[in-house]
RNA sequence: CGGGGUGUGGCUCAGGUGGUAGAGCGCUUGGUUCGGGACCAAGAGGCCGCAAGUUCAAGUCUUGUCACUCCGACCA
């Protein structure tokens, strides 16, 4: 204890406060810093370099699938969002309006997007006439606007970062195999690159998308038990079509609607990460999404040779393909070592005088501060094993603390106690009425977070113990 | 949008009954140090969130306002 109150500047134990942990971590770590706009924040070069590799991660995953990207603008006039019904009563209170340019008023007041389905159709509508043109598989990177009214760094910002993905298609399965191969490859991403375990099906009726007809879902598990929505992806069968006339004649001359769906993953995804892997110490950061990877801290940097030997070290891992910093500023080996666990930096590689008559250097796993000598010689080889045995780590304490929390639960009884004293998920039948729901989360604040497949009649709905039609998994959300 | 909390150097905070602002950390410079957040010395840095009001005099009292933060209702 004594030694944790000598540190500078700690952060608050996760277990004592888990929000203001988080907070901690994202200002401590350096990732975003408050605006003077309330409820946005800046994403400073820490955060923005890990952002800048999830959406590089999860942009080469959509062009392996065929989509390419593109930019929507950022206004919406009124008249345009309120084409579908359900997709602007959805998203109405959120909206942001520009309503003068200059000092002039608009005739017409422009929406600052909080989504682009709206401008995405329109434009449809535009380019597309035959089946020739179909499917169009396009994607973009932007920020949206959603006026919060409560808001947390990367969880809930009234500006976020996200791409959101939208297709139209001749067909509906088509469109529906659209949807659920994306659904697949966010699984995917979370996993290998964000070594974050995932649940994934279908949400109820009234946690869908506004103006969906299906939409999915990925889940995560935070450390302390609640979900977060980590990424979604629609069916819209030809609803939007239909309110913008994306017509197209297929091989017969025929006029038919275009079928479509959209998916998004965000900077929230950040979020995850931070309350998914970091410890009392900091920031923990899956290798594939580090901006550092390997920092190297000289020992006694003064004395001869030192810093010599530790440029030619981080000369030879650069070389081998990682990204790798070493930090010769004139700080104390201690607060280094403190500081670029904060920053949840996979692997530190300490080069001391000691090391360099041995020819070796000490190298410390961020997760489980394990510490191995390793040979100079051998460095390059054994680099990609200790990424992927921290990621692999990583990835099976997360699958651990997701599935040993998971309850099955068969009375309401039991649901109530459970939700109640118990951080995790909830997995129980429901009977398919929005009522239903609503009681739950009157009385347990949780909600429906996905349909975990199909029941028999012998189920009986947890709530209202008529019938049941699904499994579900409840939960607490952020 | 409701309830609570907080606004004083970059950060954390101290400033009984009003009298014109302080500490620690950080920062700068020089030196000694360097295997888990070093030490010594010398510096820089503040119209006390903002606006009215009371007063000879306001960081301190009154009112208003704004911002941030936490907890609830709504959402990625």
């Amino acid at each position: 204890m004594s030694k944790k109150q000598k540190m500078v500047e700690a952060i608050t134990p996760r277990d004592e406060d888990f929000s203001r942990w988080y907070t901690d971590i994202c200002m401590r770590a350096e990732l975003c810093s408050y605006s003077t706009v309330r409820g946005c924040v800046i994403l400073r070069p820490y955060g923005y370099a890990i952002w800048e590799l999830i959406t590089s991660e999860l942009d080469q995953r959509f062009k392996k699938t065929g989509h390419v990207n593109v930019m929507m603008p950022l206004f919406i006039p009124e008249s345009l969002l309120q084409k579908e019904k359900d997709h602007v009563e959805g998203f109405a209170p959120e909206v942001a309006w520009v309503t003068h340019g200059g000092d002039e008023e608009l005739t017409e007041r422009l929406c600052v997007r909080p989504t682009s389905e709206t401008l995405f159709c329109d434009h449809y509508a535009d380019v597309i006439e035959s089946w020739r043109d179909l499917p169009k598989l396009y994607n973009q990177w932007v920020s949206v606007v959603r006026w919060e009214k409560t808001t947390r760094p990367f969880l809930r910002t009234r500006e976020f970062f996200w791409q959101e993905g939208h297709t139209a298609h001749a067909t509906a399965e088509e469109a529906m195999k659209e949807t659920l191969m994306i659904l697949e490859l966010y699984e995917e991403f979370y996993k290998s690159a964000l070594a974050i375990p995932v649940l994934s099906g279908e949400k109820s009726e009234s946690e869908k998308f506004a103006g969906a007809v299906n939409t999915y879902t990925v889940e995560a598990m935070m450390h302390d038990g609640k979900a977060l929505q980590a990424g979604t992806s629609h069916y819209f069968g030809d609803g939007f079509a239909k309110a913008f006339n994306i017509q197209f004649a297929d091989r017969d001359n025929q006029l038919q609607y275009v079928h479509q769906t959209s998916w998004g993953v965000s900077s929230r995804s950040i979020g995850g990460i931070i309350m998914v892997h970091g410890d009392d110490d900091g920031l923990v950061l899956p290798p594939a999404v580090a901006p550092i990877q390997v920092v190297i801290i000289p020992i006694a940097p003064h004395k001869d040779g030192v810093l010599e030997e530790a440029f030619r070290l981080k000369k030879t891992v650069e070389n081998a393909g990682f990204r790798v910093k070493l930090d010769d500023s004139d700080r104390m080996p201690g607060w280094k070592f403190a500081e670029y666990e904060m920053k949840g930096v996979p692997i530190r590689l300490e080069l001391g005088p000691r090391d360099i008559e041995k020819r070796s250097c000490v190298a410390v796993t961020r997760d489980n501060r394990e510490k191995t000598v390793v040979p100079l010689d051998h460095i390059v080889e054994v680099l990609p094993e200790m990424l992927d045995d921290l990621n692999n780590r990583l990835y099976e304490n997360a699958y651990e603390r997701l599935t040993s929390r998971i309850y099955d639960v068969s009375d309401w009884d039991t649901f109530v106690q459970t939700i109640d004293e118990k951080p995790g998920f909830v997995r129980a039948p429901w009977c398919g009425e929005p009522e239903c729901e609503v009681k739950v989360k009157d009385i347990t604040k949780a909600t429906s977070r996905l349909i975990d497949g199909d029941v028999g009649a012998s189920h009986r709905c947890v709530v209202c113990d008529r019938p049941a039609l699904h499994m579900v998994i409840w939960g607490k959300a952020y």
